[in-house]
RNA sequence: CGGGGCGUGGCUCAGUCUGGUAUAGAGCGCUGCCUUCGGGAGGCAGAGGUCCCCGGUUCGAAUCCGGGCGCCCCGACCA
């Protein structure tokens, strides 16, 4: 039988010491920081930052990247995907192929090589794998296959900010599908969308799905995990009636979309009223002493050659995904100065919809039509028209959802009101179709024997983030409160006395112990006063304490602390394990 | 990209407006010794700084002027 000779090596329990790591905690606030979470990861010693966007971690903070990464991972393998590694450093070109080069812009990291040959750094994965599964799956049969990858990606924000939240270099977990047909994307979708309950929920986290505009990566489906957190970047409304969430790009507004019977015929119509030199809503809102609500805000687009007035009520502001739905894929653009004067005869801030030639599509956001005495644009240099009623003085050719979602809007499900909220993006669904694998010419032999195109799906969640969103969710005036999951360690084992030879065994044999029954333990062993090590271990935020101190010398009790709850008990050293499980299980 | 702010030991900051009082300071942290030892102790001694960089003005610059770099915040942007 063969040997390893490694298999005589002594089993040696080596439990952290702290006095043999790095966590550099900080006692004062670092000016850098302002977020919640970022100011408590420095102080933590978890992270530190190089440069704008850019930060190491320190041994505690990656463990916890490492922890949330292992989740992932089982998760992932559990819902069938497989995990591979791709490169970061890419040609040019690939972007270029797929059309994404421009797409991303300046986000994309661009550098030139020694052999003058144009480089990026990928910002997210599609085209490596979908040109690695055009390349390599040979049959519809080795389909549907997921693939996914845990890596840095790069992208030169506009601005970084919140530490760890939004960064330009990040670490990603981004999984893609390939599946033959529509049902077989809804199925791989449906895979990752409950392995992604399955990983927010195991790190702990509390989280709101909520519908997302696919946007740039193109496609159909998507959705979006959100930890609601004022500072989060992203905004969505959610009903507490219906549940219906989505975020802002994305989320529709009940409404009728028939103008209300004509109560105010006594209205004789439109009266020209001057304002000279009023072009914002703000200004002629002033000018006229008149609510914003009032006013009938008209936006004109250049759509394929003919020009296009978008109708929003003045406080209201323009959804554009709603407008290029409502075009039915035809692309707007603001039309400019020249453009507006052709088409208004009037300068820029004065169009509106009555008297426009009658070659100008209308479009009105169904608020528009609810005005009963609005104020528009006279098109005419320093006129606005008053007592305009929308359906008598003008008539849309589209009445729809144009405009942004509010706090306070009705639920397109229940027309309940919706609630505003800012999240933390950690996680997001796509249904990409088949936009990568048509620009890559991406597909595979079908059964009848042409070649179809893939169906994609991608799925990323930001590792960094769920740590940050973590932070700034279980968090109180001394420090971190890690879910137990994703702690750096479960339990940190305070020495008070390291110089008593007594102290120092019982709390390694505690280590020994609670490592034995699988809890991950630092020793605190440094030569430190009892009140800075409980700040420190307090600071970090480990789930549990154990004290070995008085209560150790004067009965044989160790005491745990529980972070969360402040909770401290006594025990004897022989029911320590099993007390600490408990706790942990909670 | 617009607006605002900042850059002085490891950290937080004072000093800059009004140049020289000066070998550039404080608190925290760090090192050594003594005392202390369950909630960031006390005493004594000490180390540690290209005052972001380059140029200019001046007898003299952390301080004034010009240029650059870096960082933070607000906004716009953000698969």
């Amino acid at each position: 039988m063969y040997e390893n000779p490694l298999q005589f090596t002594k089993k040696v329990i080596e439990h952290m010491l702290w006095s043999k790591t790095l966590i550099p905690t900080l006692k004062e606030v670092p000016a850098e920081a302002e977020a919640l979470s970022h100011v408590l990861m420095l102080r933590a010693g978890l992270i530190r930052k190089l440069g704008s966007g850019t930060y190491s971690y320190l041994p505690a903070g990656y463990r916890i990247i490492n922890k949330i990464t292992s989740i992932v991972r089982e998760e992932m393998n559990r819902a069938g995907a497989v995990e591979i590694l791709m490169p970061a450093l890419w040609p040019a070109e690939l972007l270029k192929e797929s059309g994404r080069l421009e797409a991303f812009g300046s986000d994309v990291i661009r550098f030139t090589d020694r052999h003058n040959r144009k480089g990026v750094l990928a910002p997210t994965h599609e085209e490596v794998v979908t040109t690695l599964v055009r390349d390599n799956v040979d049959s519809y049969k080795q389909l549907p296959l997921t693939l996914y990858q845990v890596q840095t990606k790069f992208r030169d924000e506009v601005r970084p900010r919140f530490g760890v939240l939004r960064t330009r270099e990040f670490l990603m977990k981004d999984a893609y599908s390939f599946d033959t047909d529509l049902a077989g994307l809804e199925k791989s979708y449906q895979a990752m969308y409950d392995a992604y309950c399955r990983i927010f929920d195991r790190c702990g986290l509390d989280y709101v799905i909520v519908e997302a505009e696919s946007g740039a990566m193109g496609g159909s489906r998507s959705q979006e995990f959100m930890v609601q957190s004022d500072i989060g970047d992203d905004k969505y409304v959610r009903c507490n009636s219906c549940g219906y969430a989505a975020n802002v790009e994305k989320a529709n507004i009940a409404g009728p979309q028939e103008p209300p019977p004509a109560a105010d015929e006594a209205n004789s119509g439109p009266d020209e009223v001057a304002t000279p030199g009023a072009r914002t809503i703000e200004e002629v809102s002033r000018f006229l002493n008149a609510a914003p609500e009032r006013m009938i805000k008209t936006l004109l687009y250049e759509v394929g050659g003919r020009a296009v007035a978008v109708l929003l009520r003045g406080d209201h502001e323009l959804n554009e995904n709603k407008l290029l739905r409502a075009l039915e894929g035809e692309n707007p653009v603001a039309a400019d100065a020249g453009f507006i004067e052709k088409v208004t005869s009037a300068p820029v801030g004065f169009a509106g919809p009555v008297g426009l030639s009658g070659s100008v599509d209308i479009i009105a956001d169904k608020a528009v039509m609810q005005i009963e005495d609005g104020i528009t644009g006279a098109n005419k240099a320093d006129f606005h028209l008053r007592g305009v009623i929308p359906g008598r003085d003008f008539r849309p050719s589209k009445i729809t959802d144009l405009r942004v979602a509010r706090d306070s809007d009705p639920c397109p499900e229940c027309t309940r009101p919706m609630t505003l909220h800012h999240g933390i993006e950690v996680g997001h669904l796509f249904q990409l179709g088949t936009k990568y694998s048509d620009a890559l010419g991406a597909g595979f032999p079908a059964a009848d024997g042409g070649k179809k195109p893939y169906i994609m799906g991608c799925y990323g969640i930001g590792i960094n983030r769920i740590a940050a969103a973590a932070v700034e969710t279980f968090a109180d005036e001394k420090g971190i409160v890690w879910p137990f999951e994703i702690a750096p360690f479960q339990v940190a084992v305070l020495c008070l006395d390291t110089d008593s030879p007594e102290l120092m065994n019982a709390a390694r044999r505690a280590c020994n112990n609670l490592q034995e029954n699988g809890i991950d333990v630092i020793l605190d062993d440094r030569d430190e006063r009892p009140g800075s090590k409980f700040k420190d271990a307090e600071l970090v935020g480990f789930p549990v304490m154990v004290v070995v101190g008085k209560g150790y010398e004067k009965n044989g009790l160790l005491e745990v602390q529980v972070r969360s709850s402040a909770e401290r008990l006594d025990m004897a050293e022989e029911e320590l394990a099993s007390e600490v499980l408990k706790l942990l299980d909670t």
